[in-house]
DNA sequence: CGCGCCCGTGTAACCGGTTTCAACGATAGG
DNA sequence: CCTATCGTTGAAACCGGTTACACGGGCGCG
């Protein structure tokens, strides 16, 4: 007996009642008799019956999915905006389905057209370098759109995200502050980022800063700061563009048995849950990654319920003072 | 001005086939004249032409998404995990929707009823302990799906994953024969992690450990750390069931001004990336979590393709010796 | 030269819901 | 007591694909 999944009509039969009926009860539409109501609720109960979402999204012209692109999801800071993006979506009832784009825009489309061919109503997109190929297939398709991590009041798509390049400058401003002249910028892979570079020029913006690349894990960040250590006129603080590029910096401080602050200075972006413990605790830009994911997922599924048009919104980020980060000897 | 999105009907229209015609091309049906097929493909190409996903599952009865359920996203394992899920799907042109159940059973049943009715196909769910409820939902669906980061050859579920009792048992084995005769551990909550449950037991079954809570965190690491060296007869060595408690050691044990591995020894568990690049490396049991996660989405996929029956797996563990493990003085 | 077969294509029946509209009985008002 | 109205329900069209089946024309073969 190799029982069907249950349609609605299996319901229908059961109670002796039309489809139509049915599918009034499952939606909550008013004009259904409480007795009625109740009948079928128990049916459906009876038969654990769960309306075949094709159905239910072919006749809608709603799939109640959204769909995120982001370049890693092994990456903390992703990973807590993509956990604040799912957890806002479900309490609306929304699913999160995500691809991930290595930073590289092929990849991106690629992903992109598989999700719209899966369904996704709404994208979510990290950075605001996009192909305008893109664009214009979302656009084509009708399907709203948000570039997040980056603010900018001048894009024609809506940013939610942070300037970079002010905050960068602010950081640089904050370590002149503290009396540092020689300061180093440890950043991840330029080309695939758009962020990054835009916080480089945000630091050189505001002073004249060497800069290392490494990859965006720990053991690029011990690298890059190996190379700032080697430099001839060697830096006193170590400005790292992701804390996790801070951690390695301050293994490779370590190992260099430099101490911090005491002989170099170190300062993280993101303010990620463990920057708190290290010893010393480190000096970041507190990024409010979760509040910007939570704030993406709202507008959106707003946008896709109400109509109303998304709007760019701009996140401050804040100088967290810890131990990491002192005047120079 | 295109109004609406595009049906395969436009399509027809534009090269004056039927519908039927261009659906053959769409699905690469090969009792198609060449000649027509181009026509159509150009067609498609000049009207961005995408089916509409909901109408195909509907026809069809395959959405081409699966589905994990994991306790946080914000987790590095989990990631890892996720990331390796994902890719492996992308390969195969499946796409992955994700809910988090922080460990909790009745999220974790919210969210598959929630997936579930979004269209997926097939889940997977990590851990072992899940309420006779969920499997019920699963079965009476028909929905394929596979348990993970457990192995478990008695189980009427697949699982694809680690024999957590045997790994810890293995590692304290492991820390004895470096010596170490009072070996604490330090795990994450029990009450919502079978795995860190079977772990602790799989500890005691090789030898008496005292055993330090503390939340699955950095933070929560150090905690556990500082209540492990309070102890009256302190240990020599602390066997951290996830790397991210051992990094909380550590910096316990800067903190305290306790030497690795001169005056503690620390192992951990996962070897996650950066776990190679502390000052110094960390000793710690490599879990394949990428390896566990492509198998569980290729199994996946296949069983929906072809029907073949899941099959558990075991993914064997191993312990990477680095720096952090000595005997004690 | 005619028959049958196969190839390419179209017609129409589904898939399982939602929603419009009409019909029905009961009730209230004149 | 008759009729207008309301509340409840069902019939059927529709969403946009897939696919079984029918059909017509060209070709090989007898």
């Amino acid at each position: 007996m190799t029982r069907k999944v249950g349609t609605i009509r299996d319901v229908a039969d059961r109670v002796g009642l039309s489809i139509a009926t049915v599918s009034r009860v499952m939606n909550g539409a008013r004009n259904v008799a409480p007795a009625t109501r109740d009948k079928v609720l128990e049916a459906i109960r009876a038969l654990n019956y769960l309306p075949n979402p094709a159905a239910r999204a072919l006749s809608t012209a709603k799939s109640r999915t959204v769909a995120t692109v982001i370049p890693s999801i092994e990456h903390s800071i992703y990973a807590k905006f993509m956990g604040a993006v799912e957890r806002t979506l479900a309490e609306q009832g929304y699913s999160l389905v995500f691809a991930v784009s290595n930073g590289v825009a092929e990849q991106e489309h690629a992903a992109v057209q598989k999700l719209l061919g899966m369904g996704a109503e709404g994208f979510i997109l990290s950075g605001q370098a996009h192909g305008a190929e893109l664009t214009e297939l979302l656009d084509l398709r009708r399907v709203p759109y948000v570039f997040t991590s980056v603010y900018d009041p001048d894009s024609a798509v809506p940013t939610i995200g942070y300037d970079n390049h002010a905050l960068a400058a602010e950081a640089v401003r904050f370590l002149r502050g503290e009396g540092h002249e020689r300061i180093a910028v440890l950043h991840g892979p330029l080309d695939t980022n758009d962020r990054a570079r835009a916080r480089l020029a945000g630091a050189r913006s505001a002073a004249p800063v060497a800069a290392f690349e490494g990859a965006l894990d720990v053991a690029g960040g011990k690298q890059a700061a190996r190379a700032a250590l080697a430099e001839a006129n060697r830096p006193t603080a170590l400005l790292c563009f992701s804390d996790v590029l801070a951690l390695g910096a301050c293994f490779a401080l370590a190992e260099a048995g430099l101490s911090v602050p005491g002989e170099m200075s170190v300062m993280g972006f993101d303010n990620l849950d463990w920057t708190s413990e290290l010893v010393p605790p480190l000096t970041t830009m507190n990024l409010p990654a979760r509040k910007m994911g939570q704030e993406a997922a709202r507008q959106l599924v707003e946008r896709l319920e109400t109509g109303v048009p998304l709007a760019s919104a701009r996140f401050d980020g804040t100088i967290i003072t810890r131990g990491s980060v002192a005047p120079p000897r």
